[in-house]
DNA sequence: AATCTAAGCGTAATTATTACGCAAAGTTAA
DNA sequence: TTAACTTTGCGTAATAATTACGCTTAGATT
C-alpha cells in the first residue's frame, strides 16, 4: 500500500419487529453532530479488538437495551465513498428480528432516543440508511420463504391466525387461511400447547409453539423449509 | 471512539470456472511474506478513494489478468480479529464466475503466480481463505438453484448435455437428462443457434444461447427462476 | 448393413398446490 | 333461550408441477 489507508468501519442493524399486524422498524434519533434530530439505524464504529458481531450486540444494547432473537449479515457498503459526510465509513450491515412485544426499549440513553416505525410509515433517513433499509425488507421477504423465521418476530406461544397475518404483512399477498395452516402442521414443527385463546369473535384459537429442536434434526437429514 | 480506530480493510475474490466437466477454483501462489508459497485467494488492501467493487476488479487484474462475468458481494469476515497474523485485517469477500475457456491467464505477475484447481482438489489455504472458499461453494449451489448464473461459467454458446454436467457437478446429485431439457426448454430463455457439436459418439447435439435480455425482460414481470 | 451411443421427444404416474365447502365453538343480539 | 354471526379447524375435488422412463433419431464405428 502506497498511503496509509485511512477507512473507518462501522455496523449498523435493521431491526424488524412485528406490532399490531404490522411489520416495524427500530429506528434511533441522532442526537449529535450535523444530522442531529435526523432518524438513522442503530450502528456505532467498530473497536479495534471487537469482533463487528459484538459490536453490534454492543450498539444495541447501548442505543435501546435489547437482545435479538435472530442476527445475520445482511451487506457491506462500501462502494459509495461518500456516504458518510465527514470521511470514508464503511458499514456493514446487519440484519435482525426481535419479538417486540416482550421487550422494553430503554427510555433515553446518552446518546439516542429509540423508536418502532410502522415499515409503510418510515420518516426520512440520514446517511443511505434508506438504500439499507430497503435491501433488508428485500432480504426479509426473500427470507420469509424458504426459513422459519417468522417465529423469531412471534411470542413463543402463537396462533396461527397472528402467524398467517405476519405471512401476509411481510409478503404482501393474500395467503389462503386453510391452505397455509395445512402446510405448516405438514411439516410438523408446530406443536400444540394444549391452550386456546379466546377471540373477540368466533371460536377460540388453539395457540401453538416452534419446535426449533426439530427443525435443525429435519435440517441434518435434508429437509428444505420452503412456503 | 476513544481510541483512534485500527482496522485494515481488504477484498477477496473466490473466482470459480468450469472446465474438463469440473467446477474449478483460481487460486494464487504468494510470494513473498510470511506464508511465501502457500495459496490464497485474489486479493488485497483496498485503497482510500476506492469503492469496494473497483479494488476487487484491480486485484483480479492485477494479479490474474482476468475479466469476471459475474460478480457479488459473498460474505464481510471480521469477527475473528487473528485472521491475518500480522494485524488485524476485515475482508469483504466477493463471489465471481468466469467462463474459464475463452480466459488468458497471465504467465506471472509481481504479485503471484495464478492457477486453477478443481473444487475436490484443493490445496491448505492460506489464512482463513479455506473457510471463504466453504461459503462460496455454499452460495454457489444455492443460487444455481434460482438464478441462471450457470451460463456465466459455459461458453456463449453451448449444448445440453454441457449445462447439465455443470448442474450435476455443482449441485452433486444426478438429473434426468430429459427433464433438465423440457424444464429449462419451458422457461423460453433459450434460443437455438441453429448450429449442432457433433458429439465423440451419438447424435450430434444443437447448441443454445442464454437469451439475457429477455430473461431481465421476464423478471420485471414477475417471474421466477428455478430448478 | 448391423451395432453402438447420445440427443431429442413424448406420455403416464405420482406428488404438490390451489380453490373452496362445511362443521365446530364460541359471542352477541333479539 | 335461541337465532344470528364470526372465526377456527378439517376435508375433498380440481388443477398444476414433478418425476420416471420408453422410444425414435442421427450420427460414428465395426
Amino acid at each position: 500500500m502506497e498511503l496509509i489507508q485511512d477507512i473507518k468501519i462501522a455496523v449498523d442493524a435493521i431491526v424488524f419487529g412485528y406490532k399490531q399486524n404490522e411489520l416495524h422498524v427500530l429506528l434511533v434519533q441522532q442526537k449529535y453532530g450535523r444530522l442531529k434530530d435526523s432518524w438513522a439505524l442503530v450502528g456505532g464504529f467498530v473497536k479495534n479488538g471487537e469482533p463487528l458481531q459484538d459490536a453490534v450486540h454492543r450498539e444495541l444494547l447501548e442505543e435501546t437495551g435489547i437482545k435479538v432473537n435472530y442476527l445475520e449479515q445482511l451487506y457491506t457498503f462500501g462502494d459509495d465513498i461518500d456516504r458518510d459526510p465527514r470521511f470514508r465509513v464503511i458499514s456493514v450491515a446487519y440484519f435482525s428480528l426481535v419479538n417486540s412485544t416482550k421487550l422494553q426499549l430503554v427510555a433515553d440513553t446518552d446518546a439516542a432516543a429509540a423508536e418502532w416505525f410502522p415499515i409503510n410509515n418510515v420518516p426520512q433517513l440520514a446517511y443511505d440508511h434508506s438504500k439499507i433499509l430497503k435491501l433488508a425488507c428485500e432480504r426479509l421477504k426473500s427470507k420469509l420463504k424458504y426459513q422459519p423465521i417468522g417465529f423469531d418476530l412471534l411470542p413463543k406461544e402463537f396462533i396461527f391466525s397472528d402467524l398467517e397475518n405476519l405471512y401476509c404483512a411481510i409478503l404482501e399477498k393474500e395467503i389462503d387461511r386453510r391452505n397455509f395452516r395445512k402446510k405448516f402442521l405438514s411439516f410438523g414443527l408446530l406443536e400444540e400447547t394444549g391452550k386456546t385463546i379466546a377471540q373477540p369473535a368466533g371460536r377460540p384459537a388453539r395457540s401453538f409453539r416452534f419446535n426449533r429442536q426439530k427443525y435443525k434434526t429435519l435440517i441434518k437429514e435434508g429437509f428444505h423449509f420452503e412456503i
